[in-house]
DNA sequence: CCGTATCCGTAAGGATACTG
DNA sequence: CAGTATCCTTACGGATACGG
């Protein structure tokens, strides 16, 4: 395969925002900076990669049983963006029996930081969002 | 239309973890969560409109001119998502001409907080991250 | 063991037209 | 002004089979 046409390369929906600059509408430049990092691991399995990455190096085969709902080609797709955006290393020891172990990168451990916050946030308010959810979905089925 | 069928009620892929549990590998759990945020406010526009409600109440119109590129169709989808999440509050005034406004919550004003450090982190590497990223297409593109 | 290629379903999102 | 409805394109992601 050539690379004149990949596919799926994951994650590449952002378009509003240039590749190093900020062409935002003024007030939306913050909001356009965070859509840029939701682009990069917004994908459904980019975190758990990350997670799992991020705490020392792992084998393809471990992540595919540590990730565990991942299909193979997911694995590897996602795999290569992070490669590509600096997030991972990829390291191929040329044993009989391939060995590929990827590492987290300074950069992707402090993501990792930053999505502590996240995280927390999410802990905190998941009952009220529960029940936010639960309450507006009995207004709109029951009233009609 | 009734509501037997919500088309597409735009962020609810999440089937990894349960409403309020925590059914995930050991050690995935806090990807896991992180994903829970995802999946509501990882679609293109949430967060665009989530910034310009933290600011004050916001009306429809408003909404469309500032976030900028945004289709009435998804302004509206968003919207209605993120007030069924109970991250923004929906004010109708029965004036001649209607009158909406939207306002963060708490809550949502609280995720605001945990986004900046999304931003700091995009902010300190983002020219990393490019850099990366051309060097991958580099090695990958010329070398076939 | 570590991938790639192909096929296919679904769902996010855009364009456009119409309405209370 | 503040939405809805309909159509359509694309991107994400799963299943499966094959290859170095």
């Amino acid at each position: 395969m050539s690379q004149e046409n990949n596919e799926v390369t994951v994650g590449q929906a952002s378009q509003a925002c240039g590749p190093a600059g900020e062409p935002c509408a003024p007030g939306q430049a913050k909001a356009c900076t965070v859509r840029e990092v939701l682009d990069r691991v917004g994908g459904k399995w980019s975190i758990g990669i990350l997670v799992a990455a991020s705490q020392g190096p792992v084998r393809f085969t471990e992540l595919e049983r540590r990730v565990e709902g991942i299909s193979r080609r997911m694995l590897t797709l996602t795999l290569r963006n992070l490669e590509r955006d600096g997030l991972l290393h990829r390291t191929v020891h040329p044993t009989v029996p391939p060995r590929v172990e990827y590492t987290a990168t300074p950069i992707a451990l402090e993501l990792h930081g930053a999505l502590v916050a996240l995280t927390d946030w999410a802990e905190r308010h998941r009952s009220a969002i529960a029940d936010a959810r639960a309450t507006y979905d009995r207004a709109r089925g029951a009233a009609d």
